[in-house]
DNA sequence: TTGTATGCGTTATCAT
DNA sequence: ATGATAACGCATACAA
């Protein structure tokens, strides 16, 4: 069944179904009415790939995230894709893993599946030396590059970032002017975000002209899920002889292993420390006592961000750069909620 | 830079670059050798469109899923995607959302798009009324369609399952063999898998001579991650004067709220009574204490259903129903590791 | 082993 | 308002 079938049938030319198809108005309106009926009587529905090679887009847009069963990027993932298909695209997913080779190799497949744009979701494609992120510049070469969480000033590349600073400077606050200044803070990533975040951290401290030792920060590089060695190793920090009266933990995951630590050893929270996380999501809720943790807005971003992909594509002339506020949700973890 | 440009720089056909491509043997090593630095020199890829519209495939895979957000789907959506990525596939991910008629919409999108298969991720698309699931068949017309954890006995539709039944049967009777037998049955789906599930809790009464009465089985149809309202849930059962000394949840998330109900009324777990989860995902050890669950194998599911899909497109002859085994994972919230 | 010619199903540019 | 026809970039049957 083709376009040819139904100009047929129709007793009109190829051109006209394609008039009628694509809503050009120089259609009469009895044509298209005779056109359409038989479209419908038949079924019929356009060849996308022949629709791709003549447009040149067939309107998918890759989307690359480092892990999609990552119970964040998951979110993210959801949310742009909701989008991107209420936009009338696409979505084509691309999980790169962690590791830099892997995400050269993913941007390269999905830019000769001819995307249209690319969404490259999470801060942890931003890596520190400027030079590995090259690759990504290039691909702006060919199509637009979104990018959530991450910034890279470069043409064609578009951010939309939470202002991951200002939160976890907002969080550490409202310890500090509870006067708990010894906050232990754990961060297991140098992400982007990971950084900004640590800079917000170190930021309260400086308001308040208080001085931050960094014995304070730690940085935790086993298993991104398991929460048994997470509460190990803060077991192994407070053995060492730190004392500390709050934990920041950088992902809610570190948070949660925080208040296994306190539970295993017969602390409690927040009476003996106050505990925080970073993100806002569900394991927040599943921990007893439940993890005050900041809220980084993802929907309205992915929002944002898939507005902004699909109105440079429609050739608008957008900002380069979107930043929307965090927002701390209080919960039983700490005493912060007046 | 197309074929063309190729084969005018190399002084060959485009038939000859094209067979270079597509890796025929019939070509000169002395002339493959010539083309290949060629596409090499200029960093050619041939256009994946017309490709498509040639050989009438892009190698594309349709992923279908309620929601990728869900901690449970996401992780199949990432093993698939890892599988079909190692093939050569790509994965155009759709998240239908739970009503049937998203689920149609999104499948005849994906349809239209011209995927090369189908892949249905989850119990949830399988309605107990067998007309509604007519549309899956319709597809099956057209492309082999692949279910994970669901059956539907149809030409052209593969199924790979875990084995519910037993695994929540095993479950039961470790309780069952202890003696409890009053356990809170929670379920929050009437999808295929939650049937299942049901049956073999039922099953294993039935195994041990045991009636089992009615009233231990509650449906929750309350927000599906809010953890405060499923333990409020519990709350209004025990207060209706049921009486219990185990509780199942048929999703990991219920037995999270059933611990949060404890924890919230002075219960201890599993001293006053045991919890149990299914599907073993990452919230069962962000809970205090950890939740004994049913692994059900949701990696090597994924990876045989990918296996499956490839084998079908490549012409083999398959099994149209694989049975996978779950496993039980002993945790804090029960006595049941000797 | 290599080249020629055609088809794949659209969209778009011309004419009419 | 409508029709004829040329791209679009590749794969492939057929010739040589």
């Amino acid at each position: 069944m083709t376009i040819y079938d139904i100009s047929k049938q129709a007793g009109v030319s190829i051109a006209t179904v394609s008039r009628v198809l694509n809503g050009s108005s120089n259609v009469r309106p009895k044509t298209r009415k005779k056109v359409l009926d038989i479209i419908e009587k038949c079924g019929y529905t356009p060849n996308a790939f022949a629709r791709g090679l003549g447009l040149n887009s067939m309107k998918s847009i890759g989307i690359l995230c480092a892990d999609c069963s990552d119970i964040y990027l998951a979110k993210a993932v959801y949310y742009i894709e909701k989008n991107l298909r209420a936009g009338g695209y696409h979505p084509i997913l691309c999980c790169t893993g962690y590791d830099l080779d892997g995400k050269k190799e993913s941007l390269s497949l999905l830019l000769n599946q001819h995307v249209d744009s690319l969404i490259l979701v999470g801060s942890h494609f931003i890596e520190p030396d400027m030079e590995d992120n090259q690759y990504i510049c290039d691909a702006a070469g060919q199509v637009p590059v979104m990018l959530l969480n991450g910034i890279i000033d470069y043409p064609n590349i578009y951010c939309t970032v939470c202002n991951d600073f200002q939160a976890m400077k907002d969080l550490t606050l409202l310890l500090l002017d509870q006067g708990i200044t010894d906050i232990l803070y754990l961060y297991n990533s140098y992400s982007y975000s990971s950084i900004k975040k640590l800079n917000g951290f170190r930021s309260a401290y400086e308001d308040k002209g208080l001085t931050l030792s960094e014995e304070y920060l730690h940085y935790y590089s086993g298993m991104r899920e398991d929460v048994e060695e997470i509460s190990d190793f803060v077991s192994q920090i407070e053995k060492s002889g730190l004392s500390f009266h709050a934990i920041i933990g950088a992902e809610d995951i570190l948070a949660v292993g925080a208040v296994k630590y306190a539970k295993a050893n017969g602390f409690s929270v927040p009476g003996d420390f106050a505990v925080m996380g970073y993100n806002n999501s569900l394991i927040t809720t599943c921990s007893e006592p439940e993890i005050t943790s900041v809220d980084n807005g993802l929907e309205p971003l992915c929002t944002q961000l898939v507005a902004t992909c699909i109105g440079v594509l429609n050739g608008e002339d957008l900002p380069s750069k979107t930043v929307l506020p965090g927002k701390i949700i209080h919960r039983a973890s700490t005493n912060t909620l007046k």
